[in-house]
DNA sequence: GCTTGACCTTGCCCTTGGGGCAAGGTTCTA
DNA sequence: TAGAACCTTGCCCCAAGGGCAAGGTCAAGC
């Protein structure tokens, strides 16, 4: 029988994001044993290692749940995928940049404490962060 | 009166996150009035500029309370801040170089679309997301 | 046949840092 | 004195599950 556990060992996931996929409307609900057990058949798989690879990509279930839903309508997703990829690469082009500059600023902290160190600068709590340029 | 909306207007955060602090220890809860109301004195001021501050370079409420406890107690925060900001550094290097790693990804997904345009390869889903290497 | 361990079910609380809303009380201003 | 603008607490929401509890079920070995 292909139990939650093994479609979820099958794929990489665990039960519980098999069972959240489901619930999110990411998977169709799959039959059940008259005990209440979900049965899966082998065509979860591929839908399940779809899911996986689209996270990877960085997509949100969201995301691929409206990919999933195009696809159950019979259309190409492709266009959608596009659009959502170009999305995504602009969003981490602004977290690397965001992250870069939140770099310097924390290595500026950072050279201060050396600057600083034994030299006893007060500050009302710390001067280290305290000289932190607000962003 | 100086009531948490004033005091939040001065320090740039909400009056939801400066009740927030409150709830989670980092400051202080200020008097009352009979009717309820939180009165702040001056002195939470800095407080709540210094947790603004370090929130800027990206430390968590916790860490900032750690830091916050320390200095109640009379003692000199700045060694534990540099671990922090070391830390912090570190975590901030692995993610600049995850993302950068989903980017590559990314685009190397984003090509594919491109390649693929109009030549309608099947795919069980789209074809796009599932050529993607598994990380 | 029975036990035992591994599996399944649902449901609830937890994570981060608040945002939004509701229902009701208070204070300030015109 | 009325209404606007503020305050209070409390609850639910976000993403993507992890962890736990209480209880039901299945398969294997004896």
């Amino acid at each position: 029988m292909l139990t939650v556990g093994r479609v979820a060992k099958q794929t990489g996931l665990s039960p519980k994001a098999v069972r959240l996929y489901e619930a999110h409307g990411l998977i169709d609900p799959p039959e059940r044993t008259p005990a209440g057990y979900r049965t899966y058949t082998d065509k979860a798989l591929p839908e399940l290692h779809f899911i996986r690879q689209a996270q990877t990509l960085g997509l949100s279930l969201k995301e691929i749940k409206r990919i999933l839903d195009l696809q159950r309508q019979g259309q190409q997703p492709c266009e959608l995928v596009t659009s959502l990829l170009d999305q995504h690469l602009d969003e981490i082009d602004r977290r690397i940049a965001d992250l870069q500059g939140l770099r310097q600023t924390l290595q500026a902290a950072r050279d201060r404490a050396d600057q600083a160190a034994g030299r006893g600068e007060p500050g009302v709590i710390c001067h280290i962060i305290e000289s932190t340029q607000d962003g």
